[in-house]
RNA sequence: GCCCGGGUGGUGAAAUGGCAAACACGGCGGACUCAAAAUCCGCUGCCGGCAACGGCUUGUGGGUUCGAGUCCCACCCCGGGCACCA
């Protein structure tokens, strides 16, 4: 009988799905013992169905589930689908169908590919977020941090992408481009919802210390936070003119108001106008010959001088005009102009010239730096352009000689020693930036201050697709929270949904849906009529299913202690510093809000690696993109799940080859070729080198599987079954029967079919029947030894385990080719590696 | 520029400082067959040699070590992320 998978891969699919294998039942999951919850990131149901990209990543979490309850685990692995979002509207747009009508079908297609490819779902616990029984508490969740103030609306610069007609929050802007579109992003002003997650940025950051995730993720999420200690200093402006006098000057005072009240500065304000900058560099302070603002930094208007502001005018249109990514551009040439202002270096009493310049980013620090050219190459290059004073600060680096005029040929960013930093001279450059800040902070114009380069999480979005925000807005209240007992906030069936150009977001358009009765008055009032970001509903999705079919709450608490946090997460790292940073966000929130009793939500998460085909990225444009079915159809899915898993190291991906699944089928059908003829197996024990191979066998796949390495727990197993089939010998039923475990969690269903087959009457997942190894018996009695002469090869000789090191050298000296090498000459030195190696050093 | 990965046969890839190339694909040769497919067996890094065996070989150049793909220093190349972040 040859292998036949098809067959065979649906007999057990159906037997699976009847006799609840994989599923657990709510009782179960409050009462079952060893719980672990093995997590996958949720797809995205497109159109074209799953990727052979998503498969990569659900088969290698897949196994990793499958064998934890095969060494006895009460495995949790649920899916579901990530449905809201931009992409899946952009798509209903393009092919005129409604989100409403296409989601349902996308999401069929996939339960049919996720249930094709053999991985152990727990289908009575599925999550949709477009559901309203799902994003009822997603609604919930916004409400929850908007009563912690966590949750705020605000003016504030932000990206928007003028293709997708919305806001996005910074992780979706990609190298200045839309994340999903690829269009390049616009700045504008626009008042928009943030989460305050900036507040947590110092939690998220220390956490990381002891989470166990992959590094590499880790480090993408710390250089995301982008600590940076250093001081704020104030600068007091010196200006000889009174604020304008036109009909600007209202706003340009008020700006400058707002701007030091937002920084809790009105009383300094009222005093003297003093700017703010941030600088990780406290100690190049004396150096510091001029100060740069951001362009739309709002003191601009109020202290440019009489004479300039029809240029700094001027500039700053042209800045604003600007997109993103051309105005971030390193190899740009710098531009700015000098507002006619001046201000008071702390340090030195000099007065210094004010300048503005696009290189001054606003979202970032203060919006204004101290421009210190000798020790800083933007404002090297600035000073240089512009012939403003460069002065050295610290030593070290190169000076032009005498004769070209002694002055400093480039920013020296190193270390050294201080010089024209009056007391300070003769300072390490190190110990002065403590020292100088104190010194700053004595006379009331400096403090030490932590940095952040993560920006507060803005949450709006103009489109249709997505949660409503529950909030509405009364005249007479104000901002009204939509009260918990009226949620969800049914997002309704919206005939022209296209997004807006002018930024109104396609429920405005329905004025019978906006228009609302004020909860707390009663009077006319208006709903939010933007949505949420689909991140948001990702961002908490792992605490739903378990509580799936509760609709009295979010989570449940019992369960939710129960399971929490997620033993095993695996996805990809392009998620690194989206969804994995915003759920470890609202995890805290929730945690601090007394809603869970943890504050991370993955103890351990593992990246996988890209794949890629035949040597080269797969696109669509490339029209190399691998599409599964085709596959499974004709290799089965246990083949293709195994190939996936062989092609490469799991966590570094690899390159998928057409002509590699022949290697994976060939090895299970030989498999299954070996124990089909189930009569015809021997009863005997292993022995020997079989039973050596076997029990080395098992500790190497169950580690290798531990650590994600299937590539080579799959190589294991081929050379174990190459062994056992040697010369044709009989083989023993003791020797493919742990063999047939091993291989379920990558080829679950010919495992089941083999199981069946020697006699097993349930599931082999049903029960604790991983193979224990015995480590007495997983090395061999005589070793092959390997004889160096001078670290040079040349002999290997079989020698009996734990042989001493005399023995093994009398021997050594003995073989014939060793003593040509050593030709006469004394030993110097014997190198001795117990049942391994003698290296001989002689003359 | 900064931060991660990575560079090994014809190909995908293995290798706690201790036999480089496991496992697999492909190729070559053979068995079976009228023939082909499938299957099975053998060979397969490069150079020299009938062979025994010897020499060379993990991006480049140095170093540490009895011994380096692996550790250290410098550099080159490829992939990814961040980036005028003060």
């Amino acid at each position: 009988m040859d292998y036949r998978p098809q067959q065979i891969e649906e007999k057990w699919q159906r037997r699976w799905a009847e006799q609840h294998v994989n599923s657990l039942t709510d009782d179960e999951l409050l009462t079952v013992e060893r719980p672990f919850y093995n997590l996958m990131m949720f797809p995205y149901p497109s159109a074209e169905g799953l990727h052979v990209g998503n498969m990569y990543a659900f088969t290698g979490a897949d196994i990793y589930g499958r064998w934890q309850r095969l060494k006895g685990e009460a495995v949790f692995e649920p899916i579901g689908f990530d449905a809201f979002g931009i992409h899946s509207e952009n798509f209903a747009l393009r092919t005129g169908t409604h989100p409403m009508e296409l989601i349902p079908s996308n999401i069929r297609n996939f339960t049919r590919q996720l249930t094709r490819i053999g991985a152990m779902y727990d289908w009575n616990h599925v999550v949709d977020t477009t559901d309203p029984s799902y994003y009822r508490w997603t609604q919930w969740l916004f409400l929850q941090l908007y009563k912690a103030g966590l949750a705020e609306k605000k003016e504030a610069p932000v990206n928007w992408c003028p293709s997708c007609h919305t806001v996005l929050a910074n992780e979706q802007v990609i190298g200045g481009a839309c994340e999903r579109c690829g269009t390049v992003v616009e700045q504008r002003f626009l008042s928009q919802w943030f989460f305050r997650i900036t507040k947590y940025a110092q939690r998220l950051l220390d956490n990381l210390a002891w989470i166990d995730w992959s590094e590499t993720t880790k480090k993408a999420q710390e250089n995301w936070i982008g600590r940076s200690e250093g001081a704020e200093i104030w600068f007091a402006v010196d200006t000889d003119w009174d604020a304008p006098a036109d009909s600007d000057a209202a706003e340009a005072v008020a700006a400058a108001r707002a701007y030091h009240h937002e920084r809790g500065e009105d009383e300094e304000y009222e005093q003297q106008l003093q700017i703010p900058v941030f600088t990780t560099r406290p100690d190049t302070i004396f150096g510091a010959t001029f100060l740069v603002l951001a362009p739309e930094h709002p003191v601009v208007a109020w202290l440019t001088a009489p004479d300039r502001r029809s240029e700094v005018e001027a500039y700053r249109e042209r800045a604003a005009a600007m997109d993103l990514v051309s105005r971030k551009k390193v190899e740009k040439e710098k531009t700015g102009v000098f507002t006619g202002a001046y201000a008071v270096n702390p340090a030195t009493h000099e007065r210094v010239p004010v300048w503005i310049a696009d290189y001054v980013l606003m979202e970032y620090g203060t919006g204004a730096i101290m421009a210190v050219p000798g020790h800083d190459e933007r404002d090297f290059e600035f000073a240089t352009q512009f012939g403003l004073p460069i002065v050295r600060v610290i030593s070290g680096g190169e000076d032009a000689s005498e004769q070209e005029g002694g002055g400093m040929t480039a920013a020296w960013v190193g270390e050294g020693d201080l010089v024209n930093s009056g007391e300070f001279d003769g300072v390490h450059s190190l110990d002065a930036i403590g020292l100088v800040t104190a010194w700053l902070a004595e006379q009331d114009a400096a403090e030490a201050r932590v940095n952040f380069r993560l920006h507060d999480w803005c949450i709006s979005r103009q489109r249709y697709w997505g949660p409503p925000i529950p909030i509405i807005y009364c005249d007479a209240c104000g901002t009204v929270p939509v009260p918990e007992d009226q949620l969800p906030v049914v997002l309704p069936h919206v005939e022209n949904y296209k997004p807006d150009a002018g930024g109104v977001s396609p429920l405005a358009r329905d004025e019978s849906w906006y228009r609302v009765a004020c909860p707390g008055c009663g009077g006319a009032a208006r709903r939010e009529t933007d949505v949420s970001d689909t991140f948001l509903d990702s961002a908490w999705y792992f605490l739903r299913y378990p509580s799936a079919n509760r609709d009295d709450a979010p989570f449940d608490t019992e369960i939710t202690r129960h399971w929490l946090p997620v033993n095993m997460y695996i996805g990809g790292e392009e998620h690194a510093v989206l969804h994995l940073l915003y759920a470890r966000f609202i995890t805290m929130a929730l945690h601090d809000l007394g809603h869970v009793p943890f504050e991370e939500p993955f103890k351990r998460f593992r990246k996988h690696g890209l794949l890629i085909k035949e040597g080269s990225k797969m696109s669509k444009s490339r029209g190399n993109v691998v599409i599964p079915d085709r596959y499974i159809e004709e290799w089965g899915a246990d083949t293709f799940r195994t190939y996936l898993m062989f092609l490469g190291p799991y966590q570094e991906g690899g390159d998928f080859r057409d002509q590699g699944l022949q290697g994976p089928f060939g090895f299970l059908s030989r498999l299954w070729d070996a124990v089909v003829p189930v009569e015809e197996l021997g009863d005997a024990v292993p022995e020997g080198a079989v039973e050596q191979k076997l029990h080395a066998t098992i500790a190497k796949v169950t580690e290798d599987i531990a650590a994600l390495r299937y590539n080579t727990a799959i190589a294991a197993m081929m050379e174990y079954l190459n062994a056992v089939r040697e010369n044709n010998r009989r083989v023993n039923r003791a020797e493919v029967e742990p063999l047939v475990v091993m291989v379920a969690p990558f080829a679950p269903h010919i495992a089941e079919e083999l199981w069946e087959l020697l006699g097993h009457g349930k599931s082999v997942f049903m029960g604790s029947n991983w193979p224990e190894h015995d480590p007495s018996k997983a090395v061999a009695d005589t070793v092959e030894f390997v004889v160096q002469v001078n670290g040079r090869l040349r002999a290997r000789m079989p020698m009996a385990r734990g042989i001493t090191e005399e023995a093994a050298k009398a021997a050594a000296l003995a073989d014939p080719n060793v003593a040509k090498h050593i030709d006469g000459a004394q030993l110097r030195k014997v190198v001795f590696v117990p049942d391994r190696l003698i290296n001989l050093v002689a003359g």
